[in-house]
DNA sequence: ACATGGATTATACACTTGTATAAACCACTC
DNA sequence: GAGTGGTTTATACAAGTGTATAATCCATGT
């Protein structure tokens, strides 16, 4: 083992590089020697490192999906109530979208519409949020006493997931309207939810929606 | 007027091509070269018609958006009950798809994240589509005399908005688990609801969500 | 019949693209 | 301190990029 330190450096500045290009200029514009100058070195170590430009972007792919995988299972397995992981997850919206954040995830599934092998990774992805997202969503409305005969757990899942990524599209594209209301709307209704478990009422609880 | 057929005819030539070459390749995939002959011009012509590739990307997204906006208001505009035209847009989904539809939406949406004067022109889409949206749901919510307070108009516009966007999103990265679910659980609810104004009994109707 | 002028073609330009490779570098071992 | 080998640099290459322009075509009006 010769000097790994560097090599990971010069790796990790190129992963780095790309993904803050992908929030700048999006994925359409990124260019070998534009990468390169913006990791501050030289173009020709893609080719050494990583083979190719569509193997290097597969690796910034990975590593942010495994984060991204990381970060929901964290905040959707602690043992709080479902309100709570709810506001933590709508709390990360604004930050996150300050970070850039969606901005890579979103342009890497644009980067997936064209690219197959790129496209079947991120429907594991995506399957993997999932099965974290369902394991919740099952428990909260067990908690809640929701009819899932009504209310089928993958319906109430893909509404979820739908909606989380409805709300990063519109506001890549700067739309904002109405998001703080329907935001609103929702955490109002969690707290109805969440007042009439606690209460203790279970029998029949009306008024979700009317 | 010397041959306006002809000058008209080439330069849907282009128009068509490039929506096709959207579904097929993507937006960073279109060259010059490429567009013209999956248009079946010479390239010198897009210098001549349209002065730039940009400018031209411009028209495309003009083209779409108007006939995108027409449908829309079309649909929404018809004087039938709500859960109507709820059925009507929603039976448009598989069709659209399987025409490439939501793929060059996406598409021009992905473009947009990067060149500012695209996005406000999708910006102007998306506040007509809200407009015509609203418009529909606030008939639906007085007919079927949902409480806006707890229920604001904007907010479930909003959902309903993000819902079709991350159902686009969703189907173009080749999700489709939930879906059906969902789209029945929605279904069956706006069946509870016209059930409940057609009945008459609007003092108190329970089991909205419960 | 012929000139007019928009439509089309072929070609040229300078530049960027991704990839490849030989040379140089340089911290390390023997 | 010479040699080793991973790392980095500079450069090369063919192909493709958007744009521009002169030449050609050809239906039309006179």
């Amino acid at each position: 083992m010769t000097r790994p330190m560097a090599q990971n450096d010069t790796v990790e500045a190129f992963l780095d590089a790309a993904e803050r290009l992908l929030i700048t200029i999006g994925y359409a514009g990124i260019s070998a020697r534009r990468l390169a100058e913006e990791a501050g070195a030289n173009h020709g170590l893609i080719h050494y490192y990583f083979g190719s430009m569509e193997q290097l972007l597969i690796q910034v792919l990975e590593r942010f999906t495994s984060r991204l995988i990381a970060r929901q299972t964290a905040m959707y397995a602690a043992d709080v109530p479902f309100l709570e992981k709810w506001r933590t997850a709508m709390g990360y919206l604004d930050q996150d979208f300050a970070s850039g954040y969606p901005k890579i995830w979103l342009e890497l599934q644009a980067l997936a519409w064209n690219h197959p092998e790129v496209q079947e990774r991120l429907a594991q992805v995506n399957a993997q949020w999932r099965a974290v997202l369902t394991e919740a969503l099952a428990k909260a409305m067990a908690d809640y006493r929701i009819d899932t005969e009504q209310f089928p757990v993958e319906a109430v899942v893909a509404l979820a997931m739908t909606f989380q990524e409805g709300i990063f599209l519109e506001r890549l594209g700067g739309i904002t309207e109405g998001q703080v209301e329907l935001l609103d709307m929702i955490d109002r209704w969690l707290v109805r939810l969440e007042r009439a478990k606690t209460d203790g009422r279970h029998e029949h609880h009306e008024g979700a929606l009317s």
